[in-house]
DNA sequence: TTATTTTACCTAACAGTGTTAGCAAAATTA
DNA sequence: TAATTTTGCTAACACTGTTAGGTAAAATAA
C-alpha cells in the first residue's frame, strides 16, 4: 500500500512548493504583489490546484505568518539561552526581536504589516507569539528585585511588546540606510529605559 | 468673466466630493474595500472623471492621510494649550494622540495602517506630522530639569513617538472592547515611565 | 481483463479591480 | 453661425481572487 503514501507525500510536496513560491514572490516583489496566478506559474500548475491546498489567498499569507512567528520564537529562545542575568536576558531578547525584524523585513511585514485587516489574522497573532511567555519570567524577576512589588508583570509585558513593535515599525519606514546608527541608539535607549523603569 | 470662476468652483466641489465619498466608504467598509468605481457611483459621475482630479487611487488615499494628520495636529495643539506645566503638556499630548487614534480608527489606519507600501506615502508621514516639533520644546525642558543634560532630545523624541505608535497599533488590534481598561493602564504606565526616564 | 469509480488536473468563466484610449455632446469663443 | 475647447462618457485592457464543469488518467472493483 505504498501508493497512498506516495500520493500523500506528493501532495505535501506540492503544498510546501506553493508556500515556497509564495514566499519567494513576497521577498522579491512585496506581499502586495503576490497573486495566485504568479504562484501557479511558479509551481508550473494551473490555478485551481492551489485551492486544493489552501482555502484562499489569505490562508497562504497566514501560513507564512506562522512560519515567521516560528522563526522569531526560535531566535528569541536562542537569545535568552545565550545569557544568564535577568537584565541581559531582556536586553538580548529585545535585540533579537529587533534584529529579526530588520533581517527579515518581508516576514515582519507579513506578520504585522498588513495593517488591520478584516480577517482573523490579527487575532491569531497574540496566540502565535510566544514572546509574552518567554519574557514573562525575566520581567517578574526584575519586578521582584525592584522597589515596587505591586507592579503588574502582564501590564509591563504588554507595554514592552507594544513599544518594541512601535520602535521597529516606525524605524522600518523610510528605509534610509543612514539612519542605521540612530536606530541602534533608539533601541538601546529604549531597553535601558524600560529596565530601569521596572527597578524603580 | 464669472463663468470661469463658476467652473473652477464646480471643479473644486467635485474634487472634495470625491474625497468625501472616498472617506465615507473607508469609514463604512474599511480602506481595503475602497474602489474607484464605488467612488464614481457615489458622486454620480463616470469613472474617468476621478482621474481628472487625482492621478491615481493612491493620490486619494494620500489626500485622506494629509487630512488625518491635520486633524491630529490640531488635536495635539489643543492638548498642549490646555495645560501649562511641562510634564502635563507631554502627558496631555500623548493622551490626545491616543484618543485621536481610537476615536478616528479609520484615519489612523489610513495614516499608518497601510503597512509599508512601495509608494511615497510613508516617506511623507514624517513631513506631515508636526508631532515632533510640538513635543520638542517640552522634552527639552524636561531634559534641562533632569540630571543628565547630555541626553539627546531628538533621540528621546523619536523614541517617544515610536513607542506611542506601538502602543496604539498593538492595542488597536483584536478590537476587544473589554480591553479598554487595560489600555488606559498601559498608556498611563508608558507616560509616567517616559517622563521619569528623562528626569533621571 | 474489463468496467466502474475515484482522483488529478485543466480550461474557461464570473465578478471584481485600477487605468486609459477614444469619442460624442455641450459650452465657450471667434 | 462656425470653430474650438471643455466635459464627460462608453468601452476596453490587463490585471485580481475564486469557482463551476469537464476530461483524461489512474486506481479500484467485478
Amino acid at each position: 500500500m505504498g501508493i497512498a503514501e506516495r500520493k500523500k507525500r506528493h501532495k505535501e510536496e506540492l503544498r510546501s512548493s506553493i508556500l515556497e513560491a509564495a514566499w519567494q514572490l513576497v521577498v522579491q516583489e512585496g506581499w502586495q504583489a503576490l497573486s495566485i496566478r504568479k504562484i501557479a506559474e511558479a509551481i508550473e500548475y494551473s490555478v485551481p490546484v492551489i485551492y486544493d491546498h489552501f482555502a484562499n489567498k489569505e490562508a497562504i499569507l497566514l501560513e507564512l505568518t506562522k512560519q515567521g512567528f516560528q522563526k522569531l520564537n526560535t531566535a528569541l529562545i536562542k537569545a535568552q539561552e545565550g545569557t544568564v542575568s535577568t537584565e541581559s536576558q531582556i536586553e538580548a531578547m529585545a535585540y533579537a526581536y529587533w534584529r529579526f525584524a530588520f533581517d527579515n523585513k518581508a516576514y515582519y511585514q507579513v506578520m504585522y504589516g498588513l495593517g488591520i485587516p478584516s480577517c482573523e489574522t490579527v487575532n491569531q497573532i497574540s496566540e502565535l507569539s510566544t514572546f509574552s511567555e518567554l519574557i514573562l519570567q525575566p520581567v517578574k524577576k526584575l519586578i521582584a528585585i525592584g522597589k515596587n512589588p505591586e507592579t503588574d508583570p502582564f501590564l509591563k509585558l504588554h507595554t514592552f511588546w507594544s513599544m518594541l513593535h512601535g520602535l521597529v515599525s516606525i524605524n522600518m519606514m523610510g528605509g534610509d540606510q543612514d539612519k542605521e546608527e540612530l536606530n541602534q541608539l533608539v533601541l538601546q535607549d529604549f531597553i535601558s529605559g524600560f529596565i530601569s523603569s521596572m527597578k524603580v
